[in-house]
DNA sequence: TTAGGGTTAG
């Protein structure tokens, strides 16, 4: 391998060092959606020019000036200002030639009378060979595609890549990445094998497979991105953390967080080094099932990584406390207030959106209002969200007098209400069952040009099913058709529920049919809709053969599904098949809650049980779970009337000495 | 590529 000068490396270490500090000065204003793989790409230049120093010339521009420059290096590639010399591909031949100039100009009939005399393959073939421009040649790919139906082979995929890679045709790179997993032809170690044998060894496979990551997530196949950043390693492509981020955030998005922590671990081991968006990333999908312990973690590993935490990373752990915190959580969301500002990281208006939400859903509004206020004090002018959380809050509270001030204080502060803003107003009534106020609502959001959703309308339905007001609901739902708003499978489970529970079985059974009918799939709401209304009829086992059908259907039972059924058993009587119902739920991986403990201990206590009743209130205990209000005034009277006394604390209960 | 508000089972 040839030796670089002295002068050269230090060179290339300085400009180094700029591009770095550059992109790190600079990582808000690059526009990366739009450019993934620029650092990686910058880099793979670099790489290849301290390498290959013969082969390329510095051009001017390479200068400390034009660097640091902003608009040069949001349009230039580190690689552009890089001239690659000894590049001498074939000259374009007279066919070749002429048929760009045919593709350019769209002439696809003409092209078809050429195709009759050559080979379709052939003829890519050659415009791969060729100087011919890329854009141009992947018109014809996708022409060979679409109108031929070619089905072009996992060789020629590469090619194309490569070349509208270095033609720097990313948009494109991207389009025919998708297309690539869109239609699952090759599998990644095909796809992998493939790139390895082809190209350049200096990164730009790397940085086609980062795409590919990114296509994978980009198009819904998390399971196939995950394999990829699992694979890649062993074909010696080396990952960044553009492709990485996006998985994570998509597993997050789906829940798995052991396949989250996987990956992030995963993306450690490889030393590829994480940004403050992994950990942010990482943070919200660890607090959203509610791992705070380990999203707390994350905030420490920031620091370790040399990383600052920024307000995405403090609002994140605030909606995590706020959302799924347990006792004293706002507490704790108000301290993490203070710790952000202690370390100079301004709170914003999602800080503060975050903070009323969380002190409405404790039904806090004073400390939701002192927050309120408090956002003022420091400059911040509350936007529309906030006052829709408020209005929510003061609805939930029942306070509808309030929730209008709220609206009131929007006008003063020149804020136009959203349909948002009529929904939860028109929940606020419909919870109260003030049903006239809430229709004159949606008259009103009409006036004022807004226009109703699907969850206006479903939430006004919702309002008259449960005053048992069904042919209003009715006339809502063929309201909302004529409007062009179509009725979800939200619509079908409320009108469902409302004719249930309205005595009239038939009609909820009719729109059922009707429902399947027009395409709409049961979901778990409509199944345990179904299981509620059969448990209360004293069709417990009937409803407990849903269980099956659901899990046909690949829906899995939720708890409240599980714990109506063992509930339906426990009042038939039947603590058996209530006990072995639970320990289906245990098999299924859902762990018994406080309700199945109360209604299996309610179903013991009826039964006269109360030994048994007792062991499962230890049981409880034992497994961490706190008995509330429910079960303790479940067995207080008849435990006391047997005999047994609550223990120092008010909680176990022991055979009393004393009868 | 990260963070905040609206409907249905209970």
């Amino acid at each position: 391998m040839a030796s670089v000068s002295n002068a050269a490396k230090l060179t290339i270490s300085f400009v180094s060092c700029c591009l770095m500090t550059f992109l790190s000065l600079n990582s808000e204003h690059l526009n990366s959606a739009e450019e993934p793989t620029l650092n990686a790409l910058n880099m793979n230049a670099l790489h290849k020019a301290v390498h290959f120093p013969q082969r390329f010339r510095f051009s001017s521009i390479l200068s400390l000036n034009g660097i640091l420059n902003p608009e040069i290096f949001k349009f230039n590639s580190f690689s552009t200002v890089l001239t690659d010399k000894t590049d001498s591909k074939p000259k374009i031949s007279d066919q070749v030639s002429v048929i760009s100039e045919l593709i350019s100009k769209q002439h696809w009939r003409k092209i078809r009378d050429i195709l009759k005399e050559s080979n379709p393959d052939e003829i890519l073939q050659q415009l791969l060979d060729s100087e011919a421009d890329p854009r141009v040649i992947i018109q014809y790919f996708r022409w060979l595609e679409g109108a031929l139906g070619v089905l072009h082979s996992l060789d020629m995929y590469c090619r194309m890549l490569h070349l509208l890679f270095d033609g720097r045709v990313y948009s494109q790179v991207r389009k025919l990445l998708n297309g690539l997993v869109q239609n699952e032809k090759y599998s990644i170690s095909e796809i992998f094998h493939k790139l390895s044998m082809s190209g350049d060894s200096f990164g730009v496979n790397s940085v086609l497979v980062d795409m590919l990551v990114q296509a994978y997530v980009r198009n819904s196949k998390l399971s196939m991105a995950v394999e990829a950043l699992k694979r890649a390693w062993d074909y010696g492509f080396k990952l960044s953390v553009l492709s990485c981020n996006p998985v994570l955030s998509a597993l997050a998005d789906a829940n798995d967080v052991k396949g989250m922590e996987y990956a992030f671990k995963e993306m450690i081991r490889r030393r590829i080094q994480p940004d403050i968006i992994t950990f942010n990333t990482v943070i919200s999908g660890f607090c959203k099932v509610g791992q705070l312990q380990k999203a707390g973690d994350c905030l420490e590993d920031i620091k370790i990584w040399g990383l600052s935490p920024s307000v995405v990373t403090y609002n994140a752990l605030i909606d995590g406390y706020c959302k799924k915190g347990r006792i004293g959580k706002m507490n704790r969301a108000d301290a993490l207030l203070k710790e952000m500002r202690s370390m100079n990281i301004c709170p914003n208006e999602i800080t503060y959106n975050t903070l009323i939400n969380g002190f409405c859903r404790d039904q806090n509004l004073s400390a939701a209002m002192r927050i309120f206020k408090e956002m003022q004090d420091k400059g911040l002018q509350p936007g529309v969200i906030t006052c829709n959380t408020l209005i929510k809050g003061f609805c939930a509270d029942g306070k509808m007098g309030d929730a209008l001030d709220v609206q009131n204080v929007m006008f003063l502060l020149d804020l136009k209400p959203d349909i948002v803003t009529y929904n939860v107003l028109i929940n606020g009534y419909c919870k109260k069952g003030m049903l006239k106020e809430a229709r004159e609502l949606l008259d009103d959001a009409d006036e004022k040009g807004l226009t109703p959703t699907v969850i206006t309308f479903n939430t006004l339905i919702d309002g008259y099913c449960k005053v048992g007001m069904m042919d209003e609901a009715v006339a809502l739902q063929k309201l909302m058709m004529k409007r062009n708003v179509d009725p979800d499978i939200s619509t079908y489970n409320c009108l469902i529920n409302g004719f249930y529970r309205n005595g009239d079985a038939q009609a909820a059974d009719n729109l059922l049919k009707t429902m399947k009918k027009i395409g709409h799939t049961a979901d778990i709401v409509t199944y345990n809709i179904m299981v509620g209304a059969l448990c209360k009829k004293g069709k417990t086992r009937k409803a407990a053969r849903l269980l099956d059908e659901m899990l046909e259907m690949g829906l899995a039972p939720n708890h409240l599904m599980y714990n109506t059924i063992i509930d339906g058993y426990c009042r038939e009587g039947n603590i058996t098949a209530a006990m072995s119902l639970r320990m289906q739920m245990e098999k299924d991986g859902k762990r018994a809650n406080v309700v199945t403990y109360n209604v299996l201990i309610k179903g013991l206590c009826i039964k006269g049980k109360l030994e048994e009743a007792n062991q499962l209130l230890n049981e409880m205990l034992e497994k961490g779970l706190n008995p509330n209000r429910i079960t303790y005034d479940i067995i207080k009277d008849e435990m006391i009337e047997k005999g047994f006394v609550p223990d120092i604390d008010g909680h176990l209960y022991t055979q009393s000495a004393v009868p």
